[in-house]
DNA sequence: CGTACACTTGATCTCATTCAAGTGACGTGG
DNA sequence: CCACGTCACTTGAATGAGATCAAGTGTACG
């Protein structure tokens, strides 16, 4: 979720030649990288506070999102282990940030040259992470505008089972229904009922704790999902 | 819509140096520059069509949608004069674009060199194309995931009218009803009903023809839209 | 002037929401 | 180890916002 570079931060950022191959340095220690963990359902930041850092996810499941004033929520996304979220392209955070489960971060300072041509390869990376949310945000804009309940369940599916990479057809569910609900553009109990019934149609099974998925019938529910 | 900057792109982005200030120079003409004019209603590029090249709206509008197998259309954006389109960060279109009104568009050649330093203005503008596509399809998600029928056509015909600055206060609307039915998640007539019963409340004020729009209370169309 | 097409309006239906219990997994303390 | 309480999830019934089906109306264009 969220863009990428200050304005201020844009000309910098073509500003310097670089090497080919880099280290991956946003997983490795340096001095504009610190460490925090974040308690499940704990906020990283709020929607609107300065957006000082980005944040890359060592361990651990985010949400970004946004709230009308009556309280109404939208999830734009959320975030594995690997991912990058917290970019914005303007000062301020356009989503807010939690933990879903336990999460260990690595905080990126936000400095004038931390996207420079010092580190190619934290810029290249900071760019990608911003292509692959813009790319996700435009597919859910057809699952939020277009598909029916059960058409979302399905597609939110396959899509976390893709990003988890669990053992073949296994997906665990890190978020709650709620979750599910404000990401999809449902209610709770439409979530539980389109759960349901794509179990008893066979396409998916859920353990008593109802907290991981087996996709028993990828293929149906590829079809489904479109 | 769509993102930018072939996988293969990346490094030469960062490759070379660039001075301060360089001529708007997609506005320019040069030799990875052509132009085309398409009719209204015609097609741009299908979704899937190899991404050979990315274009800035000289005069028009043009919309991008994608497409279920079913027929169910989304349209993820609007692109108005000045804006660009069809940056992909993959080989390929992820939505189809076409024209809504008759549009003289500049087509800029994707080569592995067009997005280097040779033309720092291009880049930063390109990379800022993809920022705001980003933006607007967060914003839009939560729209669609959350918005009721007359929320979204307020926030759509502010959101318009920030962007047309027409004289102020009336928005014109370059697209049909459809159009708007397939970007805000609606029917055609759930578009229509809001509309008018916008226009009883005394919020808007249309014309005869329909296609035009005054905002008679800016104030309240922003408290519906939030 | 007449035809076509876009938009509106009305009646009915449906899928998801809302409201209201119910069920079961998990953690805590006795 | 088991009783209890909590919280997440599920299920049921009633409601409702928007979809669907079906005419109308009016604007533009030849």
């Amino acid at each position: 979720m969220q863009t990428a570079l200050a304005t201020a931060g844009l000309a910098p950022l073509f500003g310097r030649s670089v090497p080919a191959v880099l280290p991956a340095s946003l997983t490795s220690e340096s001095r504009t990288v610190t460490r925090r963990t974040v308690a499940a359902n704990d906020e990283i930041y709020a929607e609107g506070d300065r957006a000082m850092s980005f944040y890359k996810i060592a361990a651990g499941v985010v949400r970004t999102y946004k709230l009308l004033s009556d309280g109404r929520r939208q999830i734009g996304a959320f975030y594995l282990p690997g991912d990058i979220f917290g970019l914005e392209s303007g000062e301020d955070h356009r989503f807010g940030a939690d933990a879903v489960t336990e999460t260990r971060l690595l905080v990126h300072r936000r400095e004038p040259r931390a996207l420079t041509g010092d580190d190619g390869a934290l810029a290249r990376e900071v760019v990608a992470a911003m292509m692959r949310d813009l790319e996700r945000a435009q597919e859910h804009m057809m699952l939020l505008g277009r598909k029916s309940a059960r058409e979302r369940i399905a597609s939110f599916l396959l899509a976390l089972s893709e990003r988890m990479a669990d053992s073949v057809g296994t997906v665990c569910l890190p978020m709650s229904r709620n979750d599910m609900a404000d990401h999809l553009g449902l209610t709770i109990e439409s979530v539980s009922r389109a759960v349901t019934q794509l179990e008893r149609e066979g396409l998916i099974e859920l353990p008593p704790n109802r907290r991981t998925v087996i996709l028993r019938n990828a293929a149906a529910l590829r079809h489904l999902a479109d």
